[in-house]
DNA sequence: GATGAATGAGGATTCATTCAT
DNA sequence: GATGAATGAATCCTCATTCAT
């Protein structure tokens, strides 16, 4: 139970996500995570075997809400447009990876953090997540018609989930979040098609 | 007349693009580029005033193929398909960004290298590049009934490159080059679209 | 509480002028001072935010003797006689600079050090120390009729002081304690006069 | 003669001249030196054996002028006012001194500089210099009546100088030039006295 | 559990000096 | 004589981590 050692727990957590958006992970230093959280320096390591840990931490801390905005999509195949319930999947990603974009850079960046989300921190680990969901979704409406029959649900989700993370890093974007039009202007995109021609 | 010193620069260029890549930017310290580069820890200041315009340099030093590789796009317009021009050209620039990917990253990841992208070394800084080229592509293909009428070349092109760089990056990645066949995926996919109906 | 804090802070302390005194300015390190206090180097760091502000407390820390063996000279007036009164005064005074006139010429070789010394580095800062006191001694044995009436006490204080700065760091003197002797000469002298005529 | 060489030895040594006294010994690298002088970085070890000597021979340079300045003083005894002589002597000198008090400092604050001092450059070194002089002159104005018969010429020359070099350093002066009013103040003390009783 | 002083290896950078051209 | 690229030891400082209180 303890509540004490829960808050000083969330607090770290807090303070490391908001420092690595605000001044970047080079500068979240340990004592800056202790002020930020009001903690002694030393505090951390009662809760954390090492500052990475803190890292990975903060990053799965926001799967739960990501996951938890996905898991309804499946159900939604063949109510509304598909346009639509796409978009606002996506668009509701993309703010929740607002949040942690910073994190997922500071791993690709780093291979000594990025070797430690290998063995996820507790056994289990995080479940199937959005990827499976949005290629569950797709393949439902293939099976209303709603979508070409030709196409490879998965290999579809994966462009789609690029296509969002090309645009919330995307050289053209200071930084921010993602243009909510260029979310729909994409989906949009991907369901038309580009060409005039059958090939 | 300064061969060596020309040599040096170089090296040091090379050097610190693959250890970027190779351990990352956290770890390519002065001194392992100096050590992998064959030099002093001090040469490097002779050539570069600082760490950050090294990357900087290494950045840069990329962009020239990179550019080229998209130039000769607009001309095509109307030979083969539209496909396999976009597929020849995203593939071209997928290998070459697969040297600075990291370097990419890093200054993505930290905004104190990012400031320095701010100001352009050499006045004049680098030209258009990629994004207006395809974009010149596309418009051009429109004009000839290939693409869409109603598409915005720009926006397209937006999306496209988000894509080479999503898939890139993106989790499913190991680090590594990009499968070719998921870029083949992505235009077709962009091409063709994914709905059945209009809407 | 913090005893051992306290405790380093001193040693460190103790080292700096120790060391400024027997190597010089330019010769002592971090490192040295470091070893010298029986710390390790980032331990100085603690306790100040740089070297600069190590030497400037160090130079500080004599401040409050030295305000002190002049902050009795102002009553003495009229008592015993004035030489006797300005010889003991000065020669305390050159003994307690002895300890921190390495510092003071490091601060003068130095115009970055020197720039530290504007903002003093606590609020209301030291006061208003020797140049005052000994100005209002001489006032106050002019109102005696002891000094001549037509002297300016501030003026010849500074003479004063200028002599005693001059006597420690002078050509003659191989670094070493101002010869006791020389500082009642400069007195007698200062005192009596040169000239025989009043031209 | 190779009248390059001595022009480039020339500079050197007023380019070192200049720059002390404008940014400090510390600031004082010998790539600036070079810059400033207009020559490559290794041009500086054909002059000199090594940085220290180059300070050494800047020093050197002024001592001549000085010398001069002070040669002419004896033979003005019985001349005009002593005070004014004495003024005269002290104006110039502290002009003169202006342009390497910085360096004097550098020296006097880095023992392993001063070390370098005791061995005169070339055999012969310097000559008697000012303080010789200036007690010569004291001691014949004495045998003229114009100097109290019971002075030691050499002690008070020895503090009339630890006066001057007090001013030029002293803690109230930003550093700059002696105040010429604070010198003819400080002369006329030393002639007066500053005390009414005969002892 | 929490504190914060102490650690010390490691970081980027400087600079007097050397030497091939 | 002059050049300037190269050197590498040394500098100040940072920071994740430990441990006595």
């Amino acid at each position: 139970m303890s509540g004490r050692a829960d808050r000083t727990r969330a607090e770290l957590i807090r303070a490391t996500t908001r420092l690595v958006r605000e001044v970047g992970y080079a500068q979240t230093t340990t004592r800056a995570i202790a002020r930020a959280a009001g903690v002694a320096e030393g505090t951390m390591y009662r809760h954390f075997p090492d500052k990475a840990s803190l890292f990975l931490a903060a990053l799965l801390e926001q799967h739960g809400p990501v996951v938890e905005a996905v898991e309804r999509l499946p159900a939604r195949a063949g109510q509304g447009t598909v346009e639509d319930n796409l978009v606002g999947c996506l668009r509701e990603l993309a703010t929740l990876r607002e949040a942690v974009l910073p994190l997922e850079l500071a791993m690709l960046a780093d291979p000594e953090l990025a070797a430690q989300r290998r063995r996820p921190p507790y056994p289990g680990g995080p479940g199937p997540g959005p990827p499976v969901r949005i290629a569950e979704y797709l393949a439902a409406e293939q099976r209303l018609g709603r979508v070409r029959a030709d196409a490879d649900p998965q290999r579809a989700t994966m462009i789609l989930l690029a296509v969002l993370f090309g645009l919330a890093v995307g050289p053209p974007a200071a930084p921010g979040p993602v243009d909510p039009d260029l979310i729909r202007d994409a989906v949009r995109l991907l369901l038309t098609g580009l060409g005039t021609a059958p090939g």
